[in-house]
DNA sequence: ATGGCCTTTGAAAAGGTTTTCGAAACGCGT
DNA sequence: ACGCGTTTCGAAAACCTTTTCAAAGGCCAT
C-alpha cells in the first residue's frame, strides 16, 4: 500500500492542500505546519502519483523513442545520447524496436499516446507517406535519420550525401579510377544519399558512368560479404570499394580475405558510420564517422524545448549533422604513399 | 483536446457507464445501445486514458529496464529479445542505462517506482549489499546476470563457469599447455565466475599454478589490446589465450597482429558471449555463445507472470541458462588438424 | 474599539475511468 | 391486473493530486 498525500496530511495534522503548498512551495505557508508537513512526507516516505499528475497536468514526463530495428552497435551509441538527455531533462524514455512498416509504427505510437508526452521517432526506410501517418498523432515529434522534408517536423539528419563524397573522393585523391560501390536497402534514403554522394564525386572527376561499378548490397554484414564476391568478379577489378555503411564493410572485407584479396593493397576499402569496432577490424576501417550518440542526444533536448513550450511557434528546423572522414588502413593511405 | 468517455456517451446517447460496459464487455447490455456505443466510439477514436487508468487499477502496463551501462552488441541484442517479449505481452518498455553504482540505480528505481509494474535489472557489477538496496521497491523484480543468491528475487544469468571451462578444455584438448588467462574487471561477478571455470578446467588437467599466466584486463576491446601486450611478453609465451569476453579478444588480436604473432598459428584466442561480430573478425572468432536475446526474452515472460499474480507464491527461481561452444579459426582447430 | 485588509488555511472541484449500488423497467405467474 | 424477480441502466464513489474559492484569523489604522 502506496503512501498518499492524505497520509502526510493526517500525520502532519493540516489538509493536503497544506501538504500541496509545501512540497511544491506554491504558496506560503507558516513556517511552524512547514516543518511538520516536511517532516511527516520525509518519514513516510511520499512521493506523488506520477498517475494522478499526468492526469491533471496532462504531462506524463516520458518521451518515446520509436526505432525500426536494434541493428548492434549504432543502435546502442543512440541509444547513449538518448538516455543521457533523458536524465539531464529528467525525462524517462519509453521506447520501442522492430517497426518497420507504417502499420507497426502506428500500433506503437496508439500505445505511447497517451503515456508520453513527445517522440523521437528514426525512420529511415519510411517514404513521406509513412512518417505522415505517424504525425497524425497530436504529439510533437522530433525524427532521427528520417527524410520528411515535406513535413513540419523537427529533423536530425546525418550529411549522407557529403560523407559518401568525401570518402569516395579521398580514393580519388589517392589515385584510384575504378572505385565500386555497394549499395544499402534500395528503399533506405541514407543509402539513397550516399550513393548520390558517391555518384557526383565520381562524375566530378570525369567518370560519368559509373554505373558498371554499383553492386547491389545493404547494411548487414551478410549483405557485404555476398555484394564483395561481386564486385571482385568486375572487370576491370575495382581498386576501392566504397561500402553502404560499417557493417557492410566488414563483410567485404571478410570475404576478400576468403577470396585472398588483401586489403587496402589489392581492393581499398571504405565504409560509413565510424563504429567503434571498425578500430579493431583488420585492417582498421577507414571510414565515415557521423557523431551517433550527439544526434540522440540533440534530439531529446531540442524535444524538451518544444515540450517546455520554449520555441513558441518557431519554425520546425532541419539540421544536417556533419560527419567526418577517419582514414585508416583499410584504405591504403600508408600503403599509397611507400 | 483528447476525446474522453463522456465524449462517447454524450454522442450514442447513453451514460458514461453503459460505454465502460460495452467497451471492456462486462455486464450484458442492450444489442442496440451496444451498436450505439460501438459505433460513437469508433467514430470518435476513442481510446481510454491509461493514467486514469492506472490511478483507477495501480496498473501502469510498463515495466522498467534498468541497466549498468550500453556497450554494444551485447546490449542491442538484449533490447530485442526485451522488446519482443513486451510486445507480447502487450507491456511497454521503459528503458534506463549508464547505472553502476548502487546510488544511480536507487535514483532511476524512484523515478520508475510508481510508472511500472515491474523491473528487470542487469546489474553484473554490484554486490549483495546493492542488489538489496534495489529490492527495497514494492515491485517484482527479474534480475539478469546479476548475483543476488542471497535474495529471494527470479535471476536469470548466464552459466558463465561451464562456458569458460569448456573453452580451456578445448585448447587443452587440442594440445595447448601454456594457456593464458585475461581477466574481466575484477568487481563483475560474470568475469569472476569465468576465471573459476578457467581455473578448474587447469587444475583438471594438472596444471595447479597457473597464477603467472593470468593477466588483468577488462571487457573493453581496449582492455584486451592493453593485456595482449603483457600476456605476449611472458615467458615462455603461452599458445593460447582466453578472454575475458568478445571485446576483449577483439582487442587481443588485433593487438597480436600489430606484433606480428598470428593468430591462430602463434597463440589461439577464444572469446565470450558469441556477439554476431566475431564471426566476421580476422580470423574468425571461437567463442562461447550466451543466448542474450533469449535471456531478456525470458526474463521479461517470467515478469509478466508474476505481475498476473499467476504463479501464486511460488519460490523466487534462479536460473542458469546454458551456453554453448563455438569453434572458429581463431582457435586453431583447422590449424591443430594439419 | 472596530472596520478593513492581508495572510493563512481548509473545503471542494476537476481530471478520466471502473465498479458498486440502487432504481427502473420489463416479463412472467397467479 | 398486480406482485415479484430479473434484466438493464444510471448515479455516484473511488483512485490521487493541484488549484481555485471562500472563509477565518490576525493586524493595522482610524
Amino acid at each position: 500500500m502506496s503512501v498518499t498525500i492524505r497520509d502526510v496530511a493526517r500525520q502532519a495534522g493540516v489538509s493536503i492542500s497544506t501538504v500541496s503548498r509545501v512540497l511544491n512551495d506554491t504558496c506560503p505557508v507558516k513556517e511552524e505546519k512547514r516543518r511538520l508537513v516536511i517532516d511527516a512526507a520525509e518519514q513516510l516516505g511520499y512521493s506523488p502519483n506520477p498517475a494522478a499528475l499526468s492526469l491533471l497536468n496532462k504531462r506524463t514526463g516520458g518521451v518515446g523513442v520509436l526505432l525500426p530495428f536494434v541493428s548492434g552497435e549504432f543502435f546502442s551509441e543512440l541509444l547513449n545520447g538518448l538516455d543521457q538527455a533523458a536524465q539531464d531533462e529528467e525525462l524517462f524514455l519509453v521506447v520501442s524496436t522492430s517497426h518497420r512498416h507504417p502499420a507497426e509504427f502506428k500500433k506503437a505510437i496508439q500505445v505511447l499516446d497517451k503515456r508520453v508526452d513527445g517522440l523521437v521517432v528514426m525512420a529511415p526506410e519510411l517514404d513521406a507517406a509513412g512518417t505522415a501517418s505517424i504525425l497524425k498523432t497530436e504529439l510533437p515529434v522530433v525524427f532521427i535519420n528520417t527524410y520528411a522534408e515535406s513535413l513540419s517536423a523537427d529533423v536530425f539528419n546525418f550529411d549522407n550525401y557529403a560523407g559518401a563524397r568525401a570518402l569516395t573522393q579521398h580514393f580519388l585523391d589517392a589515385g584510384h579510377r575504378r572505385i565500386a560501390l555497394i549499395q544499402g536497402p534500395p528503399q533506405s534514403r541514407d543509402a539513397q544519399e550516399r550513393e548520390r554522394g558517391y555518384r557526383e564525386a565520381m562524375a566530378g572527376a570525369g567518370f560519368d558512368g559509373t554505373d558498371d561499378l554499383i553492386v547491389q548490397g545493404g547494411f548487414t554484414r551478410e549483405a557485404g560479404y555476398a555484394a564483395a564476391t561481386v564486385a571482385a568478379d568486375l572487370t576491370p577489378r575495382p581498386t576501392a570499394i566504397v561500402c553502404a555503411n560499417d557493417y557492410c564493410a566488414m563483410g567485404v572485407m571478410s570475404a576478400l580475405r576468403a577470396l585472398d584479396i588483401s586489403v587496402p593493397e589489392d581492393i581499398a576499402v571504405g565504409g560509413f558510420d565510424g563504429l567503434p569496432s571498425g578500430q579493431y577490424t583488420s585492417p582498421p576501417l577507414t571510414t565515415v564517422q557521423v557523431p551517433i550518440g550527439e544526434i540522440g542526444y540533440r534530439a531529446i533536448r531540442r524535444l524538451a524545448v518544444r515540450l517546455r513550450g520554449e520555441d513558441k511557434g518557431a519554425p520546425h528546423q532541419k539540421h544536417f549533422v556533419p560527419v567526418e572522414l577517419v582514414v585508416r588502413e583499410s584504405s591504403g593511405a600508408e600503403v599509397g604513399a611507400l
